[in-house]
This record gives C-alpha cells, structure tokens and sequence, in this order.
DNA sequence: GTCAGGCCCTGTTGATATTC
DNA sequence: GAATATCAACAGGGCCTGAC
C-alpha cells in the first residue's frame, strides 16, 4: 500500500537510492511548517521565541505562510500581543530577535533555507566560492561539483533548490536578507590542517565559540571521531565521543590545554 | 513568588554522501 | 567497498521568561 502524507495525504515518494519517503506537494503544510520552524531553529537563523509551536500559532492566524513572511511579522505587532500566552514583552524580543537574525552570515542563511544535504559544513565551503545569494541562485550543477565535499546529489539538490525557490529567494533578497560574505583575518594557522572534535560541556566557552576559534586559528571542526582527527577538546560530562578517541588512540586534551595551545 | 511552557545545549544514533 | 564525515532527528536536563 503506497504511504500517504500525513499532513496532506498526497503519496509519498522515495527517490532512488534513498531510504526516506518524501511528500512532493509544493503547498503541503507539513512541509511548510517544517521548513519555518527548520529556518527559525538555532541549526538556522536562531530566532529566540520562534519556536515550534509559536511556527503553528502564527501559521493558523494566517501571519505566517513562507519564510519571507517571518520578516513581516513586524506589521501585525498590535495583533501579535493579542495572541494568548504573549505579551508586549515577548513580542518585542520575537520581533528584535527577528532583525537580529538579518545580521547572520550568508553560510548560515543558506543552512536555515534547508537546502536538502546542504548543513552548516557545505554552507560554509559554498560561500567560499559564491558571495551572495543571487550568485548562488545562478550557479550550474558543474560549477558546484567544483566544491570541495560537494558532489552530484548536493550539487543537483542545491540546484533544485534555487529553480524551485526563485521568488522566496527574490523575496529575501527584496525583504535585505542578503549577508555580504566578510573575509576573516586569521588569528594564527597554529592549527592548520588539524581536524578538532569538540566533546562534554565547557567552562568558559560555549561549543560554537569554541567553534569559532578553532577556526580563527587554522584548524577545522568535526562531529564525529576518526582516526584523522587530530584531537578532542573534551568538556566535563564528556560522552561517546571521548570513548571512541581512547579507542583510536587520538589525543584528548582539556580546555585549559587547548587554551594555552592557541596562546589565549 | 510560583508555575508552566518553551527554549537552549548537548549527546546519541542511524542514514547517507563523499573520498580514497 | 571501506572508512570517514555530515546531516537530521530525537531525547533529556536545566534554564529562562511571561502570566497570574
């Protein structure tokens, strides 16, 4: 019996090769919400008070249909604080933590727009090449195979994704959510060509400031242990993660060390 | 001040893409 | 084909914020 979505009973299909069953209707509103709350998650844009439910609030009120719109909200700023369980307070913090997120980098709108097998990792490889969405939006599957870690069932999905999506795109770029990509200066290249797998809670830092860093100083971020990883800056309450390097014989060190590694 | 709801942060796991 | 890396989904504990 052929599956059926949930949220618009349209038939599910698979594509070949893959596992996962995928609703195909453009207007579904499951695939809708997702993509909302996808965008405003901190995986995305990292909007604060956008969670899930307030997605599914705003969309049955009719503020919310696209991503576009979510950059609208400030207009029904009277109607937002006559929503039950909100009020002027949390409609000022929603709506700043909207503006706020117009600040993020252009490789993290381009991981928030939930472009299939394009994450955080991708984005970031994508922006060195392209320095604007319009670029992007433009790009031929050849061009983007030429990124690293980027091959044909990425380069087709961005693809895709862009042919699909040009009037939201335009929309954004319209609403001035275009980032400009900055070049960073790094700090130094003491841990250049070094692959870094964070672990545990840290002290005085937070896993993407840690993140940061890391990359400031030449070095690169992995989520997974291998045995090209060069070490594993392991945090109190340390999980699998801290396990699998012992096993493999990769270096473990502390917050402390790493600190004094990077000369901070 | 208390409570409830929602969010944040992190770890784990499975599926899949890419590289070698 | 194996090894590796990434993505995505989910869970759970703790924290934060607004309503009352």
């Amino acid at each position: 019996m052929a599956k059926v979505c949930p949220d618009c009973q349209s038939p599910l299909v698979r594509k070949p090769g893959e596992a996962d069953h995928y609703c195909l209707n453009e207007e579904c509103p499951g695939r809708k919400r997702a993509a909302l709350i996808y965008f405003a998650s901190r995986s995305g844009m990292d909007i604060d008070g956008l969670g899930d439910r307030m997605v599914e609030d705003l969309m049955k009120l009719g503020y919310l249909k696209t991503i576009p719109d979510i950059y609208k909200l400030k207009e029904h700023r009277a109607a937002l604080m006559e929503i039950e369980g909100l009020g002027e307070k949390s409609v000022n913090n929603l709506l700043s933590a909207i503006e706020e997120s117009k600040k993020n980098g252009l490789a993290q709108l381009l991981t928030a727009l939930g472009i299939r097998l394009v994450g955080g990792k991708s984005a970031k490889e994508l922006v060195k090449k392209y320095h604007s969405l319009s670029e992007i939006s433009q790009a031929a599957v050849s061009d983007l195979l030429e990124i690293k870690d980027v091959g044909e069932a990425t380069a087709k999905s961005i693809a895709e994704y862009f042919g699909a999506n040009a009037l939201l795109i335009s929309e954004l770029i319209k609403l001035g959510i275009d980032p400009v990509v900055e070049k960073t200066e790094n700090a130094s290249n003491i841990l250049e060509g070094m692959t870094i797998v964070l672990t545990g809670k840290l002290e005085t830092m937070t896993r993407d400031q840690a993140t940061l860093l890391i990359e400031k100083h030449g070095g690169t971020t992995s989520s997974s242990v291998s045995k090209n990883t060069s070490f594993v800056l392991a945090g109190s309450d340390a999980g699998s993660k801290k396990t699998t390097a012992e096993k493999l014989h990769v270096k473990i060190i502390s917050e402390e060390e790493f600190k004094k590694l990077i000369g901070e």
